[in-house]
DNA sequence: TTTTTTCTTTAAGGTTGATTAAAGGTTTTG
DNA sequence: CAAAACCTTTAATCAACCTTAAAGAAAAAA
């Protein structure tokens, strides 16, 4: 289960994002309106929550944004106390359920199970799919051709990452920054050791989704013909 | 039997629930209306203790959400003195019974056990089935291959939840919210020495059922081949 | 109540397996 | 060709996890 938050006070969003992936949610953090409604529009993430107010572009009118482009995905608005008229305007708009800050973390948590559960009755499993494979983000588990291979926590967080970008290029920076947090002093070939690993297990499960190297800038999914 | 308890009064609501405990009920609790919802439409409780007088979501209210959601599980009320009007309404919405506070510990179970048995005639056991064992929560027996052993409580308790969460991945957080409670400061290993203990007795039963790690994520159930 | 038993938690050391670092090889680019 | 970027493998290190024993707490029995 895909959760984003968009929540301009950088602690608040990292600590909800901890929180949320102690419950096994995948959690992508970030902090200005504009990135919210690039990667809202991507249309992975099973639920959003919101932050009204925001740099770049209010949560509202993200909402608005998101909901004119047809996207249902499950909106909770973090609200702060004297938004009352925000939050009517948000469920106008399409948000799911607002809860206002501070709030407990069981409280947001009941509201996500909520959320979750009132949206897709069957809820979405976490399988990501590429060409011909099948990541499950949950249990680790790498499936394609009938065959299946486990992976290790990074294996599968690197290709969750190259998987959800599709077919853009994804730095090794953009890797370090995403699997080992921010200001790591992670090595390139510590990245290059994990394609490596995972190179191995597509060629293991015989899947024609190959990892492109494009020098100088980064790593790609293709599908060989 | 399970009983859901939504009681904003902690201590009451602690209070019946170590009576309840005690007559073998298992038994959880909620403080407010809405957690009392979200918990009641898992639909696997066989009771609901519902006080009227709930912050976030009146009791009244909560019992015509979950009716509307066409759920059955018995309901009774608890009251203060003065809401008869309440009282009324709520038999209006489905409830089975509402009993007065104050009120004898001997009265609430006879109601209980009144309501229980006005419900289903057939009362649903409480075994809980996986693969080749079957867990009875109640007398806390864990079956398989003709064996059977008996678990202790805390043992039954992860156990249930590990098969109540089917193949979902289940982190230590999780079982630490859900076993200790949510702010509790149990370590990690603590966790550990029980996945253990169960692991041991589950290879004394023989079984297929297997508790599976997996690294940085949590414990998941899995049949061996 | 005191004693005994059972259950729960803590502590410690051992084990496994993930991660990092290093080294040598290969490919690409100028 | 030389330099840079990248690949792959292996070995060392480190963190996560497992197991056992025993202390502590709670419940049951005497």
């Amino acid at each position: 289960m895909r959760i984003l938050i968009v929540e301009d006070e950088l602690h608040l969003a990292e600590a909800l994002a901890q929180i949320l992936r102690k419950q096994n949610y995948s959690v992508d953090a970030v902090y200005d309106g504009q990135s919210g409604l690039d990667n809202a529009l991507s249309g992975i993430y099973d639920l959003l929550l919101l932050d009204i107010m925001l740099p770049e572009m209010d949560g509202i009118t993200l909402l608005k944004k998101i909901r004119n482009e047809g996207i249902t995905t499950p909106v909770i608005l973090l609200t702060a106390k004297g938004e009352i008229s925000d939050k009517v305007a948000g469920l106008d708009y399409g948000a799911d359920d607002y809860i206002a800050k501070p709030f407990s973390t069981e409280e947001l948590l009941a509201r996500i199970r909520a959320a979750l559960r009132r949206k897709g009755e069957i809820l979405p499993d976490d399988a990501l799919k590429f060409g011909d494979i099948e990541l499950n983000t949950v249990n680790l588990k790498l499936s394609g051709k009938g065959k299946e291979i486990k992976l290790i926590l990074k294996e599968s967080e690197l290709l969750e990452l190259l998987m959800t970008r599709k077919h853009a290029v994804t730095s090794k920076e953009q890797i370090i920054e995403k699997l080992w947090g921010f200001d790591s002093e992670v090595e390139h070939n510590n990245v290059e050791v994990y394609i490596s690993f995972l190179r191995k297990k597509l060629t293991f499960l015989q899947s024609s989704v190959r990892i492109t190297t494009i020098r100088g800038v980064g790593y790609v999914l293709e599908v060989t013909a």
